[in-house]
RNA sequence: UCCUAAGUAGCUCAGCUGGUUAGAGCAUCUGACUGUUAAUCAGAGGGUCCCUGGUUCGAGCCCAGGCUUGGGAGCCA
């Protein structure tokens, strides 16, 4: 038997008249006859043609939706009007049967919801072998664009022992006994009995340990998972999240606002330009998905023209203070629209204030920065007004913040002293303020939320159904 | 965690003012047909009406509590 050929070879070829192999999946199987096949190398299926006529009975009933097959026979050109190449089929094995009764997948459409609750098997959907072929393509463009700029590669640990790192509530690592776990003579658990001597959680940020790299390569990147055990139950969270991590010595808060848009927009056209089937398909299904939505919710841009758009127009970069302005202005704020009213300088922002920027105002991506100290982490570079650190958060339409950055605070009595108002213990973080005891410099990085980057360029709405298996609360399946 | 909506066949949903045997489309099964594109046509099977309790002669429907899910908010990436 010949080799196995790939699905998304064939439908490109003319070499008619040779006989090949493939192995996949049945999509559907129509008038006893069409056999839809996928096997995951490309978004179409191809068709093969069964001579029912001359095929055992018992062979073509196991011909079921979801089956696995190998087929071979000769490639054709097709005689039907959907497809310009299908397989005559000599030879149809069935790998592996499928219970159609059992099988949950249909040939119809399917809720997104109750493909989540199969996630195991959404793979198999068209929908979903377009998302996580844009998701990997994202994923090895953020490496080609680091790789290729001299950044190293950083694997900060996923286990951490210290719990200042303040981005949000931590999963506990213990080997403890749960029900019985040592205590001391004052009767508080004993971590030094536990597996690292000493509490450990799940790491919520890698930045800490990049800041350390990056004080002796210059440029590294951490891309892995990271972990918060918030409570949060929306559309854009999840409870293990990938995040890209870059981390640059000497750079001040505009080269790290270059670097976070050439990043974004190198990804993105890289998606498009190796992802255009998937994408089109996407953007098909997004128009369809909207149809059902009243005309004003729709969006202005298909996906394509929303990616292009984000491609070839510069983000709309503005200080904390300015927008403020802008809000306190806007109709929106004059006439009571917004929940929150902005009344005084200070204030965090609402995502309703974030989404007016973005949506309503700027209509593009928008940097942030020069926020009020006090919303912000106590490793942000504090301004010379004495009230605000050289942050910025990148918001995207549909999304809010993809991107939170800063640049770092790399004089030590300064940091010292934010560290102190802010409640952060000093004697356990000496190895963090050591970069600044030793030939400290001015650095700068951020923080790049993958899903949510996954989200923007596929157009799906729920962080969910961007990961294949989402841990979310109440909720580890698979 | 808060606000809000929902949970009825494998899926998507309807179910009137509380009233007899809970319906439809798709899927599945059986048969017919055979160049179909989620094939078509005919027929059949398929229900813990989310769970627990309560009100009532009677609850899918009303009430209380709980669970789960969607949407929004907060926390953030």
């Amino acid at each position: 038997m010949a080799k196995r050929a790939k699905i998304k070879e064939l439908l490109k070829s003319t070499a008619f008249g040779t006989e090949v192999t493939i192995k996949g999946w049945v999509r559907t199987f129509r008038n006893s006859q069409f056999i839809a096949i996928n096997d995951g190398s490309t978004i179409s299926n191809i068709q093969v043609v069964v001579d029912f006529n001359n095929t055992d009975d018992a062979l073509l009933k196991r011909i079921t939706t979801g089956a696995a097959l190998s087929v071979t026979g000769e490639l054709v050109e097709s005689l039907g009007k959907g497809q310009t190449v299908e397989i005559k089929a000599k030879q149809v094995e069935i790998l592996g049967d499928c219970d159609a009764e059992k099988f949950p997948l249909q040939p119809k459409k399917h809720s997104l919801e109750f493909l989540r609750e199969i996630a195991h098997l959404r793979f198999r959907t068209n929908t979903f072998n377009a998302v996580f072929k844009v998701r990997h393509a994202l994923a090895f463009a953020v490496h080609k664009f680091f790789n290729d700029r001299g950044f190293v590669y950083m694997h900060t640990p996923i286990i951490t022992g210290s719990d200042a790192e303040g981005a949000g509530e931590m999963f506990r690592v213990s080997t403890l006994e749960l029900g019985n776990p040592p205590r001391t003579d004052d009767g508080a658990i004993n971590f030094k009995e536990d597996f690292f001597g000493k509490e450990t959680n799940l790491t919520v940020s890698g930045q800490l340990e990049a800041e350390l790299a990056a004080m002796a390569f210059g440029e590294v990147y951490t891309f892995g998972p990271t972990f918060r055990a918030e409570n949060s139950n929306t559309t854009r969270h999840l409870a293990e999240f990938w995040m890209i991590e870059p981390e640059v010595a000497f750079n001040d808060l505009v080269d790290n606002m270059d670097l976070a848009e050439d990043l974004l927009k190198y990804v993105i056209k890289y998606a498009m330009e190796n992802c255009a089937e998937e994408l089109e398909f996407l953007k098909t299904r997004l128009l369809e998905e909207e149809k059902q939505k009243p005309q004003t919710e729709r969006s202005e841009l298909d996906l394509l023209a929303k990616l292009n758009f984000c491609l070839d127009n510069e983000f709309e970069r503005v200080t904390y203070t300015e927008a403020i302005e802008i809000l306190k202005n806007s109709k929106a704020n004059q006439k009571k629209q917004f929940k929150y009213l902005i009344e005084d300088w200070g204030a965090d922002l609402q995502s309703e204030h974030e989404r007016y920027l973005v949506e309503k105002h700027f209509k593009k991506p928008v940097i942030l920065t020069d926020y009020p100290k006090d919303i912000k982490a106590f490793y942000m570079r504090q301004n010379e007004d004495g009230k605000t650190v050289r942050a910025m958060d990148i918001l995207f339409p549909g999304i809010g913040e993809i991107v939170g950055g800063s640049q770092r605070e790399e004089r030590l009595e300064l940091l010292e002293k934010r560290m102190q108002e802010m409640h952060i213990p000093a004697e356990e973080m000496y190895w963090y303020l050591d970069t600044r005891r030793f030939g400290s410099a001015p650095h700068a990085g951020f923080g790049l939320g993958f899903e949510r980057l996954v989200l923007f360029v596929t157009g799906m709405t729920n962080i969910r159904d961007v990961i294949p298996f989402p841990r979310t609360p109440k909720n580890a399946e698979f």
